[in-house]
DNA sequence: TTAATTTGGGAGTCTTTTGTCTTAAATAAA
DNA sequence: TTTATTTAAGACAAAAGACTCCCAAATTAA
């Protein structure tokens, strides 16, 4: 992955969330064990994804944890950068030293349009679209 | 970057040599002192080369390390691929779990292109085509 | 032969990431 | 009210990655 498994699993979870029913609560245990990810470790995500905005949660019987519409109209990117920290490990192939857009590798300028082609696949689109055009994928090929 | 520290400081290493004089031994010390590379990490790193026949090592005053040619020909992804395990981290900037290229997310059409390209950029062009190619826009931005 | 230098090899430490466990707080149902 | 359920919180453990240190082996020079 080009993020971490923590970020990863937090779009997983918030994927999985934007496909459910509107206003449906679904418990992190369901999430954990749908998306195959630690539950307890999905808890803890899920948690300070609550904290930052991009989830709601309800304790109790009948509780559990639905997207909100932060989460709904942020970009991928935003929300892994959120979760796991500054920035996203992007800056290079070979993280040579003495290179700069003045005195770059040979590699540099193919580099430089992939790494902003990634950028932009991830931060171009909505959760919210990502979700909803993959639910349309999964029903087709049912 | 893509990779690890481990596999980035062995190409650097390795960039760093087949920018040398042929035949020319470069001490250990010398390349963490230029490439800004933890001495005794970069040490380990080096010495498990030599063992994959990456670098000649010559111990004792005046010794040190030169490419090979196994090297020199090796593609980028063929030696962080050897130094740093199995494979790279190139899969899946989502990472969802069910996906597959009969059931793709809305992403997977253009991340599929561009994996495909990140991985030919590193794996087209050998090690000393990058360095030399290297060595000439060093010299000419002098 | 002795001393200095440089790589080889292995043990060990520190940090970050990942994952587990336990208990508390909130809520809902019985 | 009591019990069951679900998230909140925080301590803890395990694993991986990054980095350090020490001493042995080889080689060269004095
Ligand atoms: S020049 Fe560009 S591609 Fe090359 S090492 Fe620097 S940032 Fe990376
Ligand atoms: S469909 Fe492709 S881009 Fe989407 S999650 Fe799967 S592998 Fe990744």
């Amino acid at each position: 992955m080009i993020y971490t498994k923590t970020g990863e699993y937090a779009i997983r979870a918030v994927l999985y969330l934007a496909r459910q029913p509107k206003e449906a609560l679904v418990m992190s245990s369901e999430i954990a064990e749908s998306e195959e990810i630690p539950s307890h470790y999905l808890a803890k995500i899920l948690q300070r994804m609550a904290k930052y905005g991009y989830v709601d949660s309800f304790k109790g019987r009948g509780g559990g944890f639905k997207i909100t519409e932060l989460a709904q109209r942020s970009s991928i990117l935003e929300i892994v950068e959120r979760v796991e920290g500054p920035v996203i490990n992007l800056k290079c192939v070979t993280g040579l030293k003495e290179c700069s857009d003045e005195n770059p590798c040979p590699l540099h300028e193919e580099w430089a349009e992939l790494r902003n082609r990634i950028y932009n696949l991830i931060s171009s689109k909505s959760v919210q679209e990502v979700a909803d055009k993959y639910s349309d994928t999964l029903k087709k090929n049912r």
